[in-house]
DNA sequence: CAAATAGTGTCTCTAAGACAATATCAC
DNA sequence: GTGATATTGTCTTAGAGACACTATTTG
């Protein structure tokens, strides 16, 4: 670097000029295990969101995706994992970007660029994980998710945990440079726009876990083709053949000599993800 | 909105926390076609990034992409559209995002967090604009892109135009999220982490064009089976065969009516986008 | 044995890759 | 006719969807 160019950063100060607070927003999906299952019937799983209780203006008492501001010295994702991790004590193992949500009015606050995450938790980690709200949330919790495009191009999206229940609606188009985008209807009580962040995460959810991605993120190192499949159809909301579905699932799998066994039918063969 | 909600936004100052700048930086792609075509051969086409000379420290004289800070009251797509016109005079249709950037060092002014932008321009509209430099920006220039992985997970890239040449090394790993990512072995003069940027947004070209998406941007409202192969065969590096591609091509046009005439060879039907 | 889940085999249909053959223009 | 590109057809192989059938465990 010439002094020329020392020169001309000295005297140059980001400050000047006007800048945009910066946050993360994550969504994180599990696949939780309903308690009551009956004599040799397997356990009813659903699909969760991790969403706090908001403790503070703006939004207090609303549901929210955990999240918080960009600090000096760390990069986006870094910051992702840390407000994930103080929020809800949870440690995303994986993060994907999903998008960058900057509508000016998108916050009372002011203007806040928000950066949207979406993480995958395993049942495993799950159970040895105390979900806990941090300084900034009253409460983080699991909502049983439902995302499902009706007539057209409007989509409902619902949230339930206990009696906490939650309806969103959306409508899905194409923005002027040519990206699918949703608009929010009725945001059910949601806080700022993540109505439209977790639309777009769940678009982006059902695109990787149909082609493998993600989804074994869901499930322990060793699980059953049932436990794989369960989790597709959960996320794609249809049902499969399982025939078909094993064929297409094998090239991705490796056995492991192991099988279940104590579950009042034929045991399954445990795989692993194949490293490939 | 209650009263107590009113008096924390009076109360609260996003300016008492540290804030980053946030830039928009945009690859913008084309398809140009060489002059010196000999009598009945096809021209000869080639991908090109849209380039800038640094006019101002940093990286006085260096190659970058245009792009530059996002303004209180737009969106960064907005900001993205606003740059590449201000700086080359292009009107960009469509604007993907493809990544944040987000290193804490990537910018010797200091904390600066980049959104990357991929865009496409039909050689079209190239001809009807008048590509310049704006006040930050010496000079805008095509460059012809070439991105190929060698052995293993090394990647060259190079950028050309006239005597000018750019080489860039690279790795592609999976970072620690499980994401895809490029590091810059060696940045060849390119200026900041352009890169790495130029990298992750070749790949995304790459994925959209294979199936259909981005690839119309490159072209007039009506063009032939063969225009749109060799767009595909550019991007993607490899030669396809023309009657499997008009298979798997066809499920996305509709015949015009019309044909091309006067190029010494049979005439080929001239196709639209299928709107579907 | 019955209930419940695991796993195999096969038929059909569609899509993709390879490649041969024919068509049509300008000179 | 020749050179160049456009277009059609066909053979083969791979994969997905549908579905019938067999296997193995526990109470």
């Amino acid at each position: 670097m010439n002094q020329e160019e020392q020169q001309f950063l000295q005297n140059y100060h980001l400050e000047d000029y006007p800048r945009p607070s910066v946050t993360s927003d994550i969504a994180v999906f599990a696949v939780k295990s309903e308690a009551g299952e009956t004599y040799r019937l397997d356990p009813k799983k659903k699909l969760c969101l991790l969403l706090i209780q908001r403790g503070q203006f703006p939004f207090k008492g609303s549901l929210a995706l955990p999240g918080g501001f960009l600090r000096p010295n760390e990069t986006i994702e870094a910051c992702a994992a840390r407000e994930l991790r103080e929020e809800t004590g949870a440690k995303a193992p994986i993060l994907r970007h999903i998008g960058v949500f900057s509508n000016p009015s998108r916050d009372p606050r002011g203007w806040i660029v928000s950066n949207a995450f979406l993480s995958v938790l395993s049942e495993e980690i799950l159970q040895n994980m105390q979900i806990s709200g941090g300084d900034d949330a009253a409460h983080a919790e699991w909502f049983e998710i439902d995302f499902v495009q009706k007539q057209d191009d409007i989509c409902h999206l619902t949230l339930k945990h206990d009696d906490v229940r939650v309806s969103a609606v959306l409508r899905t188009f194409q923005n002027i440079y040519g990206m699918q985008e949703f608009e929010v209807l009725e945001n059910g009580g949601l806080a700022f726009d993540h109505a439209q962040i977790i639309a777009a995460a769940v678009s982006h959810l059902r695109r990787e876990t149909k082609q493998f991605s993600l989804i074994f993120d869901f499930l322990p190192e060793q699980f059953t083709l049932a436990d794989l499949q369960k989790i597709e159809e959960l996320i794609s909301g249809k049902s499969l053949l399982a025939s078909n579905y094993r064929r297409k699932a094998e090239n991705f799998l490796e056995f492991t000599g192991n099988s279940t066994n104590g579950s009042g039918h034929r045991p399954a063969r445990l795989f692993r993800r194949k490293v490939s």
